[in-house]
RNA sequence: ACAUAACGGCGGGGA
């Protein structure tokens, strides 16, 4: 069972969901529904691999869900992007602990749900430095600096990840100074706090200042490097980018797609094609990066080739798709394109609309801002 | 024994 724990564990780390079945599917009948160790492990496992299918699956077949097993189904609809779905869950658990109410509250916090956080915090029976630490991230990702702060002021017990959950706030914020004030009042720090440093500078376009912090961390993981090259390509800088990405011990998709990314934002496509073909596996991120390279660089038909190979499109790749016909100057085929799309987001119309104003046409620009659904008009 | 908060890669407008 150990040996099951670990292996189910690096499944879900490692978001393996095949190996994770064949796991499954190796545990005679019956077990993972009597066994509660074992159906936590496998539902644990499923969420992380963001199968939340089988994990409700598993679930419901356990014969005794004990208060791990529900709390684990809230994280995994949760953490998936399922707020309706974590918070049915949570609804109907039979008892709500502390770890419960903090897993709603930061999933209302990550989706920038200010309001709906605040409620749940203040229903809560009690509070424990994640339920803090999380309401300070609700306020942070809304841009609400000075509130998240004013938790942090006020919070009675930090630790660790509220103090770096307060740096990356002014770090994704721009607010390089007190990021960095943050960081150099920190009690402790891990790898986490400095690539949130990092990040901060990056951000901010102090490449200098990056790079320093990246030579003065004491280790480095994937997010040091990715983090690092990316910087160095969006200061213009492909050469140092390329010595991180062949100096790495290792990589994933993320590296993959920033590297890529790294060049076409330097005008160099066919370095980008290059390495978007040598890469070991795609997804939808590293399409659409791929895509928008096309499409900023010009180059109408092999985006349209491009999109057309693709496994599965997003909002995305719509609007890349719109930027390439824009680029090219074809509103007949960008509002040919257009009409194909059936589940487009607010960005997606936004772009058709900038998309006809730019080409001068105000009633076409006007017929498409009256029909998008469910407008805001605040 | 198993559950909750912090770090890296893609899009429009606005500031």
């Amino acid at each position: 069972r150990s040996k099951l724990h670990a292996l189910l564990k690096s499944c879900g780390d490692s978001k393996d969901v095949s190996l994770g079945m064949r796991l499954h599917a190796g545990i005679p009948q019956g077990v993972a529904a009597e066994d509660t160790f074992v159906g936590n492990l496998l539902v644990q496992m499923y969420g992380k691999c963001g199968d939340v299918a089988n994990a409700q699956r598993v679930f419901d077949a356990m014969v005794m869900p004990n208060v791990f097993s529900w709390t684990m189904l809230v994280t995994v609809y949760a953490q998936n992007g399922d707020i309706e779905g974590a918070k049915h869950v949570f609804d109907v658990m039979p008892r709500r602990n502390i770890v419960a109410w903090n897993t709603m509250v930061a999933a209302y916090a990550h989706a920038g749900h200010l309001v709906e956080a605040r409620i749940m915090f203040e229903r809560m029976p009690s509070w424990d430095v994640v339920s803090w630490t999380a309401m300070l991230i609700a306020n942070a990702v809304n841009g609400f600096l000075d509130q998240a702060r004013e938790v942090f002021d006020s919070m009675p017990e930090k630790n660790l990840v509220t103090w770096t959950a307060m740096l990356s706030g002014y770090a994704h914020n721009g607010q390089v100074v007190d990021a960095k004030q943050v960081f150099d009042s920190m009690p402790e720090r891990n790898l986490v706090t400095w690539n949130t440093m990092l990040q901060a500078f990056a951000e901010a376009g102090q490449i200098d200042q990056a790079n320093a912090v990246f030579k003065a961390t004491p280790a480095w993981n994937l997010s040091s490097w990715t983090c690092m090259l990316a910087a160095f390509a969006q200061a213009g800088l492909l050469e140092e980018c390329r010595s991180v990405f062949d100096s790495m011990p290792e990589r994933d998709l993320v590296t993959w797609t920033a590297v890529v990314q790294g060049h076409s934002d330097n005008g160099d496509v066919e370095g980008a094609k290059c390495l978007f073909d040598a890469m070991p596996g795609r997804d939808i991120v590293s399409w659409n990066a791929m895509l928008l390279a096309y499409a900023q660089l010009g180059h109408v038909e092999l985006a349209a080739a491009l999109f057309h190979a693709m496994p599965e499109w997003s909002s995305v790749s719509w609007v890349s798709m719109l930027e390439a016909f824009r680029q090219g100057g074809d509103l007949d085929r960008a509002r040919c394109f257009f009409s194909t799309i059936y589940t487009g987001d607010v960005i997606v119309w936004t772009t058709m609309i900038a998309t006809y104003t730019q080409m001068g046409s105000f009633h076409g620009a006007k017929a498409t801002f009256d029909s998008m659904p469910g407008r805001q008009d605040d």
